[in-house]
Order: C-alpha cells, then sequence, then structure tokens
DNA sequence: TACCGTTATGTTTGTTCGTGCATATCGATA
DNA sequence: TATCGATATGCACGAACAAACATAACGGTA
C-alpha cells in the first residue's frame, strides 16, 4: 500500500508563496543556527537557500529570520519569534490536513499501484550526480 | 491582505502523485467529453494533457479515464466511476483544508506584504536590501 | 593585523517542465 | 473508400528551477 502523503503550499497572490522546502529551511536554520549549515543539512546549495530566505522576508512586512556577517564563527542566521509563528502555524495546518486526507482519501489511495517502492527521497544529505558526463 | 489560497498535492510515494493540475483536467474531461477538449479548455497542450492522464492512469491499479479512437467524432475520453470518485474525495479534501487554512494562517497571513496587484515576474533584475539593516 | 567561517551575490551549467509542431492511426459515416 | 476529428507519440525548443563555481565583504579572535 503506498503511504500517502499530502504536501501543500499557501499561495500569497502576488507576494510569493510558503511550502514545505521554506519552511524545513527555517527550522532548519533555528537547529543549526545558520544558513549554510541549514543548507548543507537540507542538502540544497547555499546560493539557493539563500534565495530561499530572501523570498520568504520579502514575502512578510516583518522577517522570519535575520543574519549577522563576521564575528568569531563567521556569522549566522537566527529564525525571528514572527518566523516560528509560521513554522508553528504551517506544521499545525499540516497535521490537522494529514489527519483529514487519512479520511478523505483511504478509499482512493488503497486503488494507488504499488511500484517498487523505494524511498521517497527523504535523507539525500548531498546530492551530487557525475558533472562531467556528456550525453 | 492577500488573498491566501492552499494547493496540495498527494504524494502517493513511487507511483506518482496527483494535484490541482491532475484533477481539474479530469474535470475538464469529464464535461466535454474529450482529452484535446479539455486541454483546450485548461489552456493546456494536448501532449501535456495526455501526459498527464497517462500518469494517473498509471498511478492506480485501475483508469481514471478510458479513451477511445476513431469513429463518428473521431473518438473521445470518459471518466470512469473511480475516475469520479478521486475527483469528489479531492474536492472534498480541498473544501476542509481550506476552511482550516483559514483558521490556523490568518495571524501569519496578515503580515503577508501587498504588493502591486498580480505581478507575476515583474523585470527585478537585482534584489538588493538592506545589508546595515537593524542588527 | 592576519585568519577564518559565514553571509552575500554574480555567472555558468544542467535538469525538469511544458509548449509547439509533425506525424501516424483509428473507425464511423457520407 | 475518402474524410474528418480525436487519440497517440516522437522531437526540438524555451522557460523555470536549482546546483556548481567563483569571489567579495565582514568582524571577532588569536
Amino acid at each position: 500500500m503506498a503511504k500517502a502523503r499530502v504536501r501543500f503550499r499557501i499561495d500569497l497572490g502576488s507576494s510569493g508563496s510558503i511550502g514545505p522546502g521554506k519552511i524545513a529551511l527555517l527550522e532548519a536554520i533555528e537547529r543549526t543556527g545558520s544558513l549554510s549549515s541549514a543548507a548543507r543539512e537540507l542538502g540544497m546549495s547555499y546560493r539557493y537557500a539563500w534565495s530561499l530566505l530572501m523570498d520568504l522576508n520579502e514575502c512578510f512586512t516583518e522577517p522570519t529570520a535575520k543574519a549577522s556577517v563576521g564575528g568569531r564563527s563567521g556569522g549566522g542566521a537566527a529564525v525571528t519569534p514572527f518566523g516560528r509563528e509560521l513554522i508553528a502555524a504551517f506544521r499545525s495546518l499540516e497535521a490537522e490536513v494529514q489527519d483529514r486526507a487519512k479520511r478523505h482519501l483511504m478509499a482512493v489511495v488503497r486503488r494507488a499501484r504499488q511500484t517498487t517502492e523505494h524511498q521517497p527521497r527523504a535523507p539525500q544529505p548531498l546530492r551530487r550526480p557525475p558533472r562531467k558526463a556528456q550525453s
């Protein structure tokens, strides 16, 4: 039986959108204390993580995480209270959605074809495809 | 106040995923009676609509829509009972999610920045945040 | 002051998504 | 049997996404 997981994103019109990726990034920042560590932990490039955080902060009237540069440890990033509020709201909604989804989709998902159930891309510490491979 | 809209997709592990696009396609097929009309109605290419339907049918042990080729009108496509069941389940879940989202995210979305209504990709050559903003 | 790790940001490359176009085929009907 | 509208499928192309690489600036601390 396929393990159905519901992923969702909140579309904020013209100002952007919030999805599981950005929330996971905020959580990783909170855990690690820096944007680069968070990116490493999530297996995404620093460049891209930075742009996600930029999107997040431009999306709201107040920042979700603040960064400082320089210092003994080079700098770091910290999630703001509002950022934590955002994480909590998202995860809370997610839990409820997950619960509702089970109820509504059980009968349907039972018909899902099970293929070679390999891991739904959970722990991918570092994805490094061989670059030089010419097609 | 950006009118926040929640879009979600159900991830069925290795077998695929169903989101608003595929559901809308099924609904359009049901309305129009053919895959090509459905694609036109949704403003997507027939080529892509066909691949979506292919995904859907490979995703479950029974088809969501069946197509017939040739005949007086050239052919057509019809949503199966299971397909209708899938649509209903998705829309039902969507309604509930939309409702929950309002409750959970009101306080957060209120902080969403309202930009000039609907400007998907304005020519923003460089986004430079004030580096010496508050510390 | 030199160092080091981090933020910040530009450029290049590759991958995925979806369109557009070109066919081939099918089958009831005129 | 020729026609016509729809399915079915391959391929080239641009756009959007995201990684990889390359620097520059910063600021405690040894």
